[in-house]
DNA sequence: ATAAAAAAATACCGATTGGTACAAAATATG
DNA sequence: CATATTTTGTACCAATCGGTATTTTTTTAT
């Protein structure tokens, strides 16, 4: 029994469902793009109307923080599972990068890398928790890193926070060409050619 | 005298400086995206009527077409120029991400791929110059490398097409980075570690 | 002088943008 | 039934978008 039960207050029960509304907006935001979508085709696309949109959400940046925080828990969460994973280096880096490049379900590319390099103005709060979500990704690329040092899986002469910034830069890559529809072999093989420089000795994929 | 002595015509002598128009709109395109420009700001900046603007160009693809043309000439002709000198692999290597991480007077990042990787809608002459601008580089990427390989200064087990493709992408990534405004030295460690796998025997940069 | 021609700008078009005022609808309590 | 309370959607706002019809201005040719 998940659902509270409320306590039948005063007034008109109120219809609008927050958790679906911003499903299908993220589904949008992810597919088209996020300047592609307006306010205006949200509503018109969740069959909620603009008011209703506003007075749940507060406006254009709270939907999108909205659907940003879900496609946190969705996407990004699990990421940050597989680097902490207890598997050597190359593996993980080969479980990620074929993560990444399979042909999945949900639209092509990555959510949160789209939004971070909206040339559209993002508001407050959006803009916040893009901050906040690359600060939490890139602690997760270092101490990957460091975990992967101790077992002398990767090269030593590299600073731990510039290897982190290596393996943001090389995912945020991959996300972007499979955003861009480029063949899924071709990216792969491109990123794994990009890695090889980390791994200590001979990058055996 | 290059300029040509017209014959005389009847009417009111045309005022509007097309080249000074382009180079204006370029650098608006350049500074602020193409995104943030619209055909009323540029009018607005190049103090000339949109009328004006419509006979002059024909819309806006027209517009950007004229300007990623006059960018083509002023920064691409200069890269394919560097990729065709004869020098060693990693010297060549060296000048391109110099010169693409370098604080020049120009606005940073690159036009064109700020252009090719736009979520608006570009027309048909826009699309198709920047399909022939990406051919024409690409072709570059690969007899580069293939010219690298004859002299052995680079991995033998790669595809020449696989190759320009990789040196694409990672050309690219260090444009987005530098138009992002990361700091240049960060930009230019990351790019020279992921060059590292392509050559032959110990990177020394 | 006057007509023709070319280029200029004013003023508009319908569509869309993010955002809101306000009244209708639906419920619980009196 | 009436009223208080809450959610709803219609209808609007000014601003901007890409694009154009039309008139005004400036020149040359007759």
């Amino acid at each position: 029994m998940t659902e509270t039960t409320q306590p039948k207050t005063r007034g008109r029960p109120k219809s609008l469902d927050r958790q679906r509304t911003i499903e299908l907006a993220m589904q949008s935001y992810w597919r088209e793009g996020v300047e592609a979508c307006s306010v205006n085709e949200i509503c018109r696309l969740t069959q909620i109307s603009k008011p209703g949109l506003y007075r749940e959400f507060g406006g254009e940046d709270g939907l999108m923080e909205a659907v940003l925080s879900h496609y946190r828990e969705q996407a990004v969460v699990p990421l940050l599972a597989m680097l902490s994973a207890e598997r050597p280096f190359a593996e993980t880096l080969r479980r990620l990068i074929d993560w990444m490049t399979q042909n999945r379900e949900t639209p092509s590319g990555c959510l949160f890398i789209k939004m971070r390099s909206t040339p559209k103005r993002l508001g407050l709060a959006t803009t916040h928790l893009i901050k906040a979500i690359r600060h939490e990704m890139q602690a997760a690329y270092k101490t990957w890193y460091q975990r992967s040092l101790a077992r002398h899986e990767v090269k030593a002469e590299l600073e731990p926070d510039l290897a982190a910034y290596f393996i943001e830069t090389q995912l945020v890559t991959v996300a972007n060409l499979m955003a861009a529809g480029e063949p899924p072999e071709q990216v792969r093989a491109q990123a794994l050619l990009a890695f090889a420089g980390l791994l200590v000795g001979q990058p055996e994929f």
